[in-house]
DNA sequence: TATTGTTATACTCTATAACTATA
DNA sequence: TATAGTTATAGAGTATAACAATA
């Protein structure tokens, strides 16, 4: 990783940095860079990944769940499930309660995938926050969850 | 603003609800939508918010410099600068010291809707946060930047 | 009437390579 | 030989509207 340039100091000293927004947008930058790095090798990336670890969980979402959890519009939804399903790693299933409604769970594969690839993720988030302790680390995963959720 | 799902609240207690970069990209996305919301009055957007933010700072930044601060690949600063430059907001100096460079300065009429735009950021971004106290907000400020400049 | 999933489309953003002028 | 800016282009991501099936 190549040392800042000087001059990129003079804009360390800038307004943007301790505007939240410009925070947020550049640490997220590094992390989905860093994330997607890691998840390539499982040919996902962190769109693809979230859908799958979803599918893989407890909660049998509809894809319009997925959408609004993700904050992704249906429509992209529908090419992530696409893509996963021509892959054999989840199944729409429509839903007994609503026939409008698919319901994408993870095949056993789908699942064996998802579970690698968290431990790849879990490895690159480890090196990209590597310098901040536990403790920093959970309070960090609390404000952004308070700003993630803000219905809480 | 919809109250959530209630089938929403079962990915609540989804995996990913710890995953810190997750909870970066769905805390960023709130962000970047409302502050492009507020800063489209003054026909912005967060990305040339930020160029022309700089470029009214004291740190007269190469685009270079800004394409590295920002995280963008310098084939956009162009045209985010090329727009700039032809609403008369910034100017392409070049640099005396390397006539390769060219210095991005704002001018007069660019430091003023820089700065009328950064009152409409900050308010956009205090109701985005409102749930956060002054503390718990300067804390994520604090971890944010320990995420976005790793160097340090 | 409203909603779910889908398709289509247009637009923005991102990433890459190649070129020029300078260093 | 390397770097700053530029151009071009292709791919990914985003946003919108419309439609069929179902509620």
């Amino acid at each position: 990783m190549p040392k800042p340039a000087a001059a990129e100091s003079g804009l360390r000293a800038s307004a943007l940095t301790d505007d939240l927004s410009f925070l947020l947008a550049r640490a997220n930058a590094i992390a989905l860079a860093a994330g997607n790095a890691a998840l390539s090798g499982h040919g996902l990336k962190a769109r693809s990944y979230s859908v799958l670890s979803l599918a893989a969980g407890e909660a049998r979402p509809s894809q319009r769940e997925l959408a609004e959890f993700l904050r992704l519009d249906p429509s992209q939804v529908v090419s992530l499930v696409d893509d996963l399903q021509t892959r054999g790693l989840v199944e729409r299933r429509p839903d007994p309660a609503d026939r409008r409604a698919n319901v994408v769970v993870a095949t056993d594969a789908g699942r064996a995938l998802a579970s690698a690839a968290r431990e790849s993720a879990r490895a690159a988030e480890e090196r990209v926050h590597a310098q901040l302790s536990d403790e920093d680390r959970q309070t960090l995963t609390d404000l952004l969850r308070a700003l993630a959720f803000p219905e809480d």
